[in-house]
DNA sequence: AGCACGCCGACT
DNA sequence: GTCGGCGTGCTC
């Protein structure tokens, strides 16, 4: 029998609209669509008073309830979806996970060429100009051009080659100055038209070689591209075992097999070395997508990812959204990093995606590090990630040898409290010494930037503050200025307090004054420092690193910039400053973070032919995470870490999530906490669910800008157990007043 | 996010 | 009497 056929019904359009709005908006399809639609196309729609930008994702299956309006989608803006199918579902995943408007998901991950609502358009290939010399010195004949002289000079000592827009940066004018040097035929002027991903790289070369660990891990990789199917590795490999090796040649084998793959990693900037190889072994086939791009050059990766003309993407956290097509096989490089988490808008886990993604697509995970998170730890010890692992270092090289030197002993001077108390201990300075006069390098770490970090009153003991927040005020003598780290503020530095005219000491050191007290004390060095100060731009800071690679500077002191990923041979000494600055954090994650912070900044050392040596400053010698790491035991500091946290329930045995608000008018917000507090305690699951609130209610955490930032923490169990709390807490944010922001943070890292 | 609607102060 | 301030609320 047939079915009854009713009167034809309208086509009806589920689609998420690309503002910050919840849900998804029903729409009429007009008849000249009907057949043209397909999920993940970008479609105009009208919304509210005008028009908008949305993402069709298929047909709706019921009108929505009351009386509405149902609007007809105004135009189809592409043929081909830009979204392909697998992203959807895990955008639909992120925007439900970490709750926060679908259409707003869609529109941040695609590149910007995209997310507006205009016709499809195709990327202009990327055209670059170089100039290279012709010549290999200045002529003399120049001498009456400086201009041109000094253009050509320049070529020259960049090796000859470079291109135009580097060279009118350095030289305002070198433009024009080289177009005259071209028509004298002293350069070449030289077009070149970009394919994906095709740009400067060095060729370096593929080791024949494997370790056997290396060799091991590398099979069973490639074993499971070959199956096919989601599985999750952590490849757990200590610094300078060749991880890297490992992931490149997983991403060959994938490529053998007509399998896309995606990279992620912390940050390009601090990667080079990563980034170069991936270029040299992959040449056009790898996209480097970071946030330096220029919008063209993001919407030409897009679509050439899109295509599936090229097939590897690396890049930063965003890049979890790469169309990568035929995914065969998804790397996260330095799986602990904490800048895997993305803090506004939507809050996610890069790290996270990457293992639902891979899930999703039916693709082979494997989250690298020498120092795992915990949560991912966990993951492999119950059985949920394959571990995989390298114990030894490439090439034979032993791991550093690390000491402790206790500064409750080995006080640097003699240690009355001064202005100018003294930073370096003997030992640490004799082994500096020691470095530097055999050509080595040395690297001195410590977390905070500035000269000195409190400025205390010595007659009433009060300490400079910032106006608006509750934090000490950092001075910053480059700049001779008090600066707030915590919302930016800055202003000269007083000569006296504020409150009583007494003199001002500077106590706690930051790296500027490491700097300068190593200058002082190692006159024959050249020292130079890396931190968010002294690294203004992406390019000054990929300077000063190669810099340091050819060996100009003998001395690197720095922040956590300095102890990423870099592989530099020529450091054989690391030194921790002082091991007790990260430990101090309220944050349950504090102990954590230091174990990975020092055991990555010790990996710098004696990764060339010479044996690397560590020396640690600490007040605290006992404390897990120095103890541990001098023994290199991980695995010690890791189980004890693990235990705490089972017995506390914290991640990653517990889901967390944070509800922060922020507002101009302390009363307001505190009406609006209380609103909130009561809300979550009318409609807190039972105790069978086992979520929790954290700490007080509602308390107040910080000021920032003069305003109060409010927070209430929740424990789950699962988070399932979580979701329908926060969903609740999601629907009456529509009654909190515009003065008052709102987020919702799904396991929210570090934040305690 | 836009972009309205809407109810109180200084202008022709 | 009206222009316009931005608080509040809605968008298929």
């Amino acid at each position: 029998m047939r079915p009854v056929v009713s009167a034809t019904p309208a086509l009806l359009a589920s689609v998420a609209v690309g503002r910050p709005v919840r849900g998804e908006f029903t729409y009429l399809v007009p008849e000249a669509l009907a057949g043209n639609l397909a999920p993940g196309q970008r479609v105009l729609v009208p919304f509210g008073r005008g028009m908008a930008l949305g993402f069709y994702l298929g047909p709706a299956n019921a009108p929505v309830e009351g009386g509405v309006r149902l609007k007809p989608i105004q135009r189809v803006l592409e043929d081909s979806p830009s979204l392909p199918k697998d992203l959807i579902a895990l955008l639909r995943f992120a925007a439900e996970h970490y709750r926060h408007p679908l259409g707003e998901v869609i529109r941040g991950a695609l590149p910007p060429g995209l997310s507006t609502a205009v016709d499809e358009k195709a990327a202009k290939a990327d055209v670059q100009h170089f100039a290279e010399a012709v010549v290999t010195e200045v002529p003399p004949q120049l001498n009456r051009a400086p201009a041109q002289a000094a253009a050509l000079q320049y070529l020259l000592a960049v090796g000859g080659r470079a291109q135009l827009e580097e060279v009118a940066h350095a030289i305002p004018g070198a433009r024009e100055t080289l177009k005259k040097l071209a028509a004298r035929g002293m350069v070449r002027l030289v077009e070149v038209v970009l394919e994906p991903g095709v740009r400067e790289g060095l060729i370096q070369g593929r080791p024949d070689r494997l370790t056997s660990e290396q060799d091991v891990a590398v099979r069973e990789l490639q074993g499971a591209v070959d199956a096919g199917g989601f599985q999750p590795y952590l490849l757990h490999g200590v610094t300078g075992s060749g991880k890297t090796e490992v992931y490149l040649r997983a991403v060959e084998h994938a490529l053998s097999q007509g399998k896309g793959s995606l990279v992620l990693v912390p940050e390009i900037a601090l990667t080079p070395q990563l980034v170069g190889r991936f270029r040299s072994r992959f040449g056009g086939d790898v996209a480097v997508l970071h946030s330096g791009l220029k919008d063209r050059e993001r919407l030409f990766h897009w679509q050439a990812l899109r295509k599936g003309t090229v097939k590897i993407a690396v890049g930063v956290r965003s890049a979890v959204f790469a169309p990568v097509e035929n995914l065969g096989l998804i790397v996260v490089d330095e799986e602990h990093d904490p800048s895997f988490k993305q803090d506004e808008k939507l809050r996610y886990q890069a790290r996270d995606l990457a293992v639902v993604r891979g899930k999703q697509a039916g693709a082979v995970v494997v989250l690298g590090s020498a120092t795992p998170a915990l949560e991912t730890l966990q993951n492999a010890r119950a059985g949920r990630y394959k571990l995989l692992e390298l114990k030894s270092r490439v090439d034979d090289r032993p791991m550093p040898t690390i000491s402790l030197v206790d500064l409750r002993v080995e006080r640097p001077r003699e240690g009355q409290v001064t202005e100018e108390a003294p930073i370096l201990s003997p030992q640490m300075l004799q082994a500096m010494e020691e470095t530097v006069a055999k050509g080595q390098q040395v690297i001195l770490f410590l977390n905070r930037r500035g000269h000195s970090t409190i400025l205390l009153c010595e007659v009433c003991g009060l300490s400079l503050k910032c106006h608006d927040c509750d934090v000490c005020m950092t001075h910053h003598q480059s700049q001779n200025r008090v600066v707030c780290h915590y919302c930016g503020v800055a202003f000269p530095v007083p000569n006296s307090c504020r409150e009583c005219t007494g003199p001002l000491l500077k106590l706690g050191i930051g790296t500027e004054r490491v700097e300068a007290e190593v200058s002082e004390r190692l006159p024959g060095a050249r020292v130079a420092r890396l931190d968010r100060d002294s690294a203004t731009s992406a390019e000054r800071l990929t300077e000063l690193l190669a810099s340091f690679a050819r060996r100009e500077i003998d001395v690197l002191v720095g922040t956590q910039m300095v102890a990423k990923g870099h592989d530099f041979p020529g450091v054989t000494l690391v030194c921790v400053v002082m091991a007790d600055t990260s430990l101090a954090i309220p944050d349950f994650r504090a102990s954590e973070r230091t174990f990975h912070l020092l055991t990555q900044v010790a990996g710098r050392a004696g990764r060339g032919k010479d044996p690397g040596r560590v020396l640690v400053q600490t007040y605290n010698p006992d404390a897990e995470p120095v103890k541990r790491m001098l023994a290199h035991d991980f695995d010690g500091f890791a189980k004890q870490e693990l235990e705490w946290r089972k017995a506390l329930a914290y991640p990653p045995f517990a889901r967390m999530a944070a509800v922060r608000l922020e507002g101009e008018h302390p009363e307001q917000t505190a009406g609006v906490a209380r609103f909130l507090g009561n809300l979550v305690g009318r409609h807190m699951p039972p105790a069978s669910a086992g979520v929790r609130l954290l700490g007080p209610a509602l308390a107040p955490i910080a000021r920032i800008r003069g305003k109060t930032r409010w927070q209430l923490l929740l424990k789950a169990p699962t988070h399932a157990a979580l979701a329908p709390l926060l969903a609740r807490l999601e629907a009456a944010l529509a009654d909190v007043p515009s003065g008052v922001r709102v987020v919702i943070d799904v396991d929210p890292g570090a934040m305690m």
